[in-house]
DNA sequence: CTGGATGCAAATGTTTTGCAGCATG
DNA sequence: CATGCTGCAAAACATTTGCATCCAG
């Protein structure tokens, strides 16, 4: 090994004090710029692949399209907010579906599941006209 | 009114005959061309997304990032494959959580789910060095 | 020295938009 | 003729890759 790499440890750290839930790899970037880590985009972008190829993130698609990294930890799901791109984690949520039978009655072998539900967070329930 | 629009019909049938369950926006295209209706890019992209704002077409997000649209209908969700990018759909998977539970929690109104497993098809189990 | 880490620039792939032209009601 | 559909081209976006360089082991 030569050059040891910076990066992928200052974003492990950053999100395990971060205040964040889940970020986008631009959030991911700028959050590292705040802490004076200097890094090429590119370099963030093959960081947070690494992490996610070694299981110490998770890559959450959003119903919108849009990709955010969160921390591995226990697995959880997610509520999306329509409203603010809020992203909430919830207990999971598979626990409550009959894997077995699924996998009974359509022969797959399920390996993963990352379920996000949509709806509006309490904020913008307010905020709404109501 | 001027101009009447041929494309979006042209989708609806396309769909509601043809063999598979889901499509990428290049397959409807693709689609359009094999059955002579002549369309641009731009052209079907507008069509689909009006006919998803209509509610005629539902737009699901795979985990890879890409985009599906599929006809309304009764809703469903689906289980899709890692090996082939095979999209099945499997009956709705909400009605086992219990949302009105993770309402009061969380305070969240839901408003949609698009619930999407990983796993492996059975196809792709068999392919596989077992 | 060497191999992985990095920065920079540019390719990618997909989705989206601006705009001028055109066909119908 | 006005309206909104269409094609074309190009913008916008996020993601990804090539390549030359750099550096600790």
């Amino acid at each position: 090994m030569a050059r040891p790499s910076l990066i992928p440890p200052a974003i492990l750290a950053l999100m395990r004090e971060g205040q964040r839930h889940a970020w986008t790899l631009e959030q991911v970037s700028a959050d590292l710029a705040a802490r004076a880590v200097q890094a090429n985009f590119s370099s963030v972008f093959r960081a947070v692949e690494r992490l996610v190829g070694e299981r110490q993130l998770r890559k959450v698609q959003l119903p919108t399209g849009a990709a955010r990294y969160e921390l591995s930890g226990a697995h959880h799901d997610h509520l999306h907010c329509s409203g603010c791109d809020a992203l909430t984690p919830v207990p999971c949520l598979a626990a409550n579906l009959d894997l077995a039978a699924l996998e009974q009655s359509t022969g797959y072998a399920m390996t993963d599941h990352d379920i996000v539900l949509e709806g509006v967070c309490p904020r913008c329930r307010q905020h709404a006209v109501s």
